[in-house]
This record gives C-alpha cells, sequence and structure tokens, in this order.
DNA sequence: ACGCTTAAATAATCAATGTTCAATTAAAAT
DNA sequence: ATTTTAATTGAACATTGATTATTTAAGCGT
C-alpha cells in the first residue's frame, strides 16, 4: 500500500498518541511497544517514524497527554473547593498517580539523553503543574512570606513526589508504612509552620 | 568448550556482579546488556542465566551491590561525626547518588513484576540504609517521642529521595532550583521542629 | 589408569524490539 | 493524461532477553 490520506496528519499524532498512552497505562514503560501501537491502529512501524521522528519523542508526546490529564484533574479536583485547597493538591497528587499507576510511573522510568534538551511543550506542561501549587501557597501564606511560594512549590513538590513514589515501588509497604498520604500531609503543614 | 571450571561459583557471581555494576555505573539501566556483561568477563550469555536464573535477579543482585555500597558510604560519612549527624547522612544520600548517579538511578528504574516479590536479601538491605535513620532521628528526638523515629524516618527518607530525585532527573533545574540540598535540610528541619 | 557420571559452559536458536530506507502507491499539480 | 510529490509500507539490520540441545571436562569409583 502506499499514501492513503484517510487520516490527517494531526489525526494521526492524536491516533497514536492516544493509543501510545493506553498502551503504556496498560502494560507500564517496560514493555511498552512502538510496533504494538503501529498495529493496534493499522499503521506500519514506519509511519510512527514519520510522524515522530523517533521513540523518544514519541515517548515525550505519550508523557506529554499523561501531563495533560494529570493538570486537569488536579483542577478538576480543586474547582469549587474553598477549605484546604493544599490538602486536597496533595489527594489529587496520589490520586492520580495511584489510579494511573503505569503511565505515571512512565514519567519518571523515560529520561532523555543527557545531550538532549527536554521538549519546550514538555517543559511548559511541569510548569503548568508547579504554577497551581505556587498559586495555592500564594494563597495560604502570610504575605510577608510571598516570596517563598515559588521556592517552597518546588521542595514542596519534591516532597509529595517521594511520597507518591515510595508508595508505588513498593519502598512504604516494605517499610510498613501504612499511611503515607497523611505522612505527606504531615511533611506539607511542618513547612508551612515555618513560615507562620 | 564446555565445563572450565575456572572460577568457583561464588567467584563467578562476583565477576558477574562487579562487571553488570560497572556496566550499569557506565552506561545506566535503559542502555545495560546481560550480552555485555557476559562478553566482558570473557563467558556466554548462557553462564549469566545459569547463575542468576534470570535477567531480573541479576538485576536485583546489581541494585543490591548499590545498596551496599550506599550504606558503606553513608556510615563512613558518618563516622566520627558528633554533631549535625542528622544533616551529614541527608548530605550523604546526596552525594553518594550524585556521584553514582546511573547506578542510584537503576535502583528506581527497575521494578519487578507486581506478582514477584522482592526478594529478602533485598528487602534487608533497604531497611538497613532506613535503620541508619531511626538511629540518627532516634538520637535527636526528645524521649518522649521515642516512638515516632520509625514513621519519621519512612517519611523523611521520602522527602529527602523526592528532592535527590528531582536534582538527578532534571525537573528542578527545569524550575528553576539552585540548591536542592538546602531545600531538603530544610524540610527535614521542618519535620524535627514538630518535635520539639 | 580407565570409564562413568555429573555439572558447567557453550553456541545455536527464537521471538521481539528500535531503527532505517528503498520501493510502492495514490493524491495533487501540471 | 502525465508528471510530480508525499505518504506509507514492509523488508532488512543489529541487539536484546530467553531457551535448550550439545559439548566438554572435572570428579569419582573401581
Amino acid at each position: 500500500m502506499g499514501r492513503r490520506s484517510e487520516h490527517s496528519r494531526p489525526e494521526l499524532r492524536e491516533m497514536i498518541v492516544a493509543e501510545g498512552h493506553r498502551q503504556i497505562s496498560e502494560v507500564g514503560f517496560a514493555h511498552f511497544s512502538a510496533r504494538e501501537v503501529a498495529k493496534r491502529i493499522g499503521y506500519s512501524i514506519g509511519t510512527i517514524y514519520n510522524v515522530f521522528g523517533s521513540y523518544d519523542q514519541l515517548i515525550m508526546a505519550i508523557n506529554g497527554r499523561t501531563l495533560d490529564l494529570w493538570l486537569d484533574y488536579l483542577e478538576s479536583r480543586l474547582h469549587g473547593i474553598t477549605e484546604d485547597r493544599l490538602r486536597v493538591a496533595i489527594d489529587a497528587y496520589f490520586e492520580f498517580a495511584v489510579v494511573h499507576r503505569h503511565a505515571w510511573t512512565a514519567l519518571y522510568d523515560f529520561r532523555l539523553a543527557d545531550d538532549q534538551p527536554t521538549p519546550e511543550f514538555y517543559q511548559a506542561k511541569v510548569t503548568e503543574i508547579t504554577e497551581v501549587i505556587v498559586r495555592e501557597l500564594t494563597a495560604v501564606l502570610p504575605s510577608r512570606h510571598a516570596a517563598q511560594a515559588r521556592p517552597l512549590a518546588r521542595s514542596l513538590l519534591a516532597t509529595v513526589h517521594g511520597h507518591c513514589f515510595f508508595t508505588l515501588n513498593g519502598t512504604f509497604r516494605l517499610l510498613g508504612e501504612i499511611d503515607p498520604l497523611a505522612a505527606a500531609r504531615e511533611r506539607v503543614n511542618d513547612a508551612l509552620a515555618r513560615y507562620r
């Protein structure tokens, strides 16, 4: 077969990312296969390389989709909430990671080579999620500490990430921690106490 | 060729783990190859399967070696220190991860299948590292909070891990965080302040 | 010293992967 | 209708993890 053009380029991109995301959510990054994605959407492996150029860019696109879903979930969870918004944000962090286990883990399983810069579109998505926390922190911090919102957001993201990661990779189970979410909330509260 | 027995079984195991650790330290988990390890020590791929049974067990052995080195480094850094031992422990956590970048990252890149239990020898090593922190926390916490040492150690490990992970995977650079270690120390101090 | 048993080690083999690319096909342009 | 252009393919390649029949030599008993 040759040129079919049953689907436009953007349509094809979307099909590949959607199917890729479905795949990676199902089998995880370790067993993800670009060929399998091609097969599932009825195209050949060559087409994926035409559209994305490389395996790495395909993964970045799929992980980008995960970040989109994550941000959407975070904002939807916060929508209409008036109290304890930071706590809700932490809960949402965990909830998303647990529900989208494999997709979330893939965000950290995959790393570009050291000489390859993170694509701007991807950076932007990470920044967007961070900015949600900056915003929520700003609302909660005494105004004299407003300048601390951004650095604190980075540090608290890392803190919650660590707890979430140890939950999903089994470290916490191994160590006997049965309520990691509560521990994460405590650490965040401890940090906030510093700026009272 | 057939049975050579130039090396005893334990010797062979050691050769494979040593070379495997060298490899994974050099190229990272993503580009690690069991065949390459076999080639480097002058044996065939089959021999590795004879000795370790599976790829997974080989990786667990190599990661176990990393945990050994990590624990050793942690204790050696603490040796003779009389003040700020917890702070030194945090620094050592970062130092080891940065110096053994690829080997440390491999600890988290690899995960056994959900139905496969973590080998006991590996669990023991993780526990040992954790117990170091429990010990140091116990020495620092007011005695009325001694019972909090273990749960707090788990949570602080996750906290420091998150900061270390975001440092190595580029997230912190992306977000403009230039002193992640300082941030990690702050979070630990914040947690300690809770138990004064 | 010889032959037998047993275990170590190999090489060949398989299926699957990422990656590349010349050949093919059909849409678009002339 | 013919030519040009671009999309799509599928075969080829190098590697990988994994399996297994076969070969080899060490160790043992006689």
